[in-house]
DNA sequence: AAGCAAGATTAGCCTAGGCTAACATGGTAA
DNA sequence: TTACCATGTTAGCCTAGGCTAATCTTGCTT
């Protein structure tokens, strides 16, 4: 356990965390583009985690997180989530900052806040985009599957927005201005694709979206087997 | 302006300005004791500043704001006062608590977030202990003086707890679990100058205070000449 | 088999922010 | 005067986290 990550190793654990959840390789490389900085400060960076015991690195140069860097990132990913949560719920800034603002606050947020956060929010499990809290039972969440993938004529729900995306700034906004937010309906009217694109009814309006937008949407296929905590 | 000092220079520049405000004499031993690092570091750190044009150090060592340094110093001790306010005011933490904890988020608090939280709390003038934010017209403020300057007899009402008193967790309990919190109302019932104790009597218990306590409690002597805004 | 692209790695350098050990300076008290 | 104390200062070292430039490895693809 030894003391606290700093905030930039949180940052390193957090990302490796969504990488593994998405299933995809976590190698140095994809780091590298993620964290904004080059491949020798990537390759230094993951070389102290390993010398700290948060990481393994096996022979094929793959990142898998030890176990008290699973602890560590499961910790710092649930903060992140709950920043969000404090930042649209109870202070109201807007939803398509929330992730950018948590992402700075986040590190400095002790178990004493977090428990007070929790609390006031009632025990929330998801952020506001709609992703889980880790360490939730999967039988408590939905089934879910891209927009991208959904058939005309059909209706859903929107479960949420994929983590990697909540990045773009830009395409949050879309997201936001139209309506796409957890819970809301849409019945999908075209899929075009010749076009890439997929044309949904929402809130009484007719949106279209690319490919980019319409992977990174979550619907709801089936409803979870047992009722959230 | 350039851009935003590290976590660390704006611990200096609001222990400096919190100094400056309280006509202490700036130099780098008392900055030593303050932020808890060896006498180089701080001299290291110090100089750095006045390279960066935050802080001016005349002949005589004495350490003052350069105006970037000042504009820096009230932002982040602004963002520090609402922190707790947020902390205590929307979160439930608790007021001995609250002081700590700010300290480790003001730095991650930007613009955007500081207006929501401005907004959520209806433009506040103090912290949660008393203390007013800078930049405020000192008409509003009341006129105070230390509860250890009080006469045997009195009746008055606590104003706020000494800026440098918040960092002493034990004394904040002390005060927090007898109720020496703004706006109380304590009666003065014995002045013991000769065993440097003075006892009140406040929510209907007597207390007896140390020296400690008593000069870093501060009573209003006189309303503000001016409605707060 | 040759070549290219992706990825990993090494060497060498930088800044911020820490440290210890040693020394310099200036004023006050014995 | 001398000695001490507070304070400042220099030198030298360390770690985390950055960088560039160059090189090595490996797995495809032509």
């Amino acid at each position: 356990m030894a003391h606290k990550p700093s905030s930039i190793i949180e940052d390193y654990l957090m990302e490796i965390y969504d990488m593994m959840r998405a299933e995809r390789p976590v190698i140095a490389a994809r780091l590298t583009e993620k964290m904004g900085v080059t491949a020798p400060t990537v390759w230094n960076t993951v070389h102290r985690m390993q010398r700290d015991g948060l990481v393994d690195i096996d022979a094929s140069k793959e990142i898998t997180l030890a176990p008290s860097g699973l602890e560590a990132a499961e910790s710092i990913k649930r903060r992140h989530l709950l920043t969000e949560r404090l930042l649209v719920d109870l202070l109201g800034l807007d939803w398509a900052d929330a992730h950018e603002e948590a992402h700075l606050i986040e590190h400095t947020i002790t178990p004493r806040v977090e428990a007070r956060i929790m609390a006031v929010l009632g025990n929330p499990t998801t952020c506001p985009h709609g992703n889980p809290f880790p360490g939730l039972d999967p039988a408590t969440r939905p089934t879910t599957r891209p927009l991208a993938t959904a058939k005309a004529g059909e209706s859903y729900e929107i479960d949420g927005i994929n983590e990697p995306a909540e990045e773009d700034h830009d395409l949050m906004t879309f997201y936001q201005r139209n309506g796409f937010v957890p819970g809301a309906k849409v019945k999908i009217t075209d899929v075009a694709a010749y076009n890439s694109t997929i044309t949904v009814d929402i809130n009484g309006r007719s949106v279209t979206l690319g490919m980019p937008a319409a992977e990174n949407l979550r619907i709801v296929v089936e409803a979870p087997a047992i009722a959230p905590a």
